[in-house]
DNA sequence: TATTAATTGAAAATTATTTTCATTTAACAT
DNA sequence: ATGTTAAATGAAAATAATTTTCAATTAATA
């Protein structure tokens, strides 16, 4: 029974490999953002065969299918999170467990528009990330 | 005649050397990003001796004084920029010539009070960046 | 079951960043 | 002006992150 990401790989005409199945549930499981090397980290027990090259490549194909969301606030920068939501989101992050929440509503539409008006540029994305600290980590004094 | 931004440096209690009078004045005379890298090759000329190392480390101190700004979006993911606004401020990024523009209202307050309330996170930064193309990239075909 | 293009892993290469440490120097006080 | 001193520098090495190369393996299809 594959992931709704791992089957949508396969649409896309890539092959549902063991280790990208492996890499795919671990972000599934996962509500924190990882990088590369968590990931690998993390797939020493259930595919201790690969390698980190092949969780680059990994990674590297689902964002450009956009099956998972990059994170850029944080102690690396780059660490990704399987996405959760199918429309236009964001993230909240928090900086002790590294748990992520999504919202909506951004409302950029307009300033984005605005800007575009009063530059002449052509906008083509935009990056917003909220970070803080979590209730359960203020809680634990994890602070 | 010291930058502004030297100044204040120098109001840190920080020594004014004439590496970090360089790096500043890299910084200030550009309107894009620079990564550590980027400014090193542009101080080839003007301190030929400096070392790599400094770069960093002027980069790092400025930036612990809030005196430059850091940039995710792009190729590399750190780069930075001379602050040129001094309220809260974000930025909208040519992918082209790295140009970068400041913009204010973000109104992005309501929105992290409201996610504040609805999920018990302190909220303790954002970051907001739009990427496009200024319009010289647009009309010089650099798209 | 055979075929084949896609995928993998190992190793090396590249790039980015940090640490260490001996030497130099800016800022301040004579 | 000159001496003092803590801060800053540069070289080199260490560490970390990422990419490239290439021969061997394998998932998907016929």
């Amino acid at each position: 029974m594959d992931s709704e990401i791992a089957l949508a790989l396969r649409n896309k005409g890539c092959k549902l490999t063991p280790q990208r199945k492996a890499i795919i549930e671990v972000l599934s499981g996962s509500e924190e953002h990882l990088t590369a090397a968590d990931i690998f980290a993390r797939l020493r027990d259930k595919q201790p065969g690969i390698g980190l090259v092949t969780v680059y490549r990994t990674l590297e194909l689902l964002q450009e299918n956009g099956l998972l969301c990059e994170v850029h606030i944080g102690n690396s920068c780059r660490s990704y999170l399987k996405r959760r939501s199918d429309g236009h989101h964001h993230h909240l992050i928090c900086r002790g467990c590294g748990r992520v929440v999504d919202f909506t509503g951004c409302e950029l539409d307009s300033l984005q528009k605005r800007l575009s008006q009063e530059t002449g540029f052509k906008i083509e994305k935009h990056l917003l990330e909220f970070m803080g600290c979590c209730s359960s980590c203020l809680d634990g004094r994890e602070d």
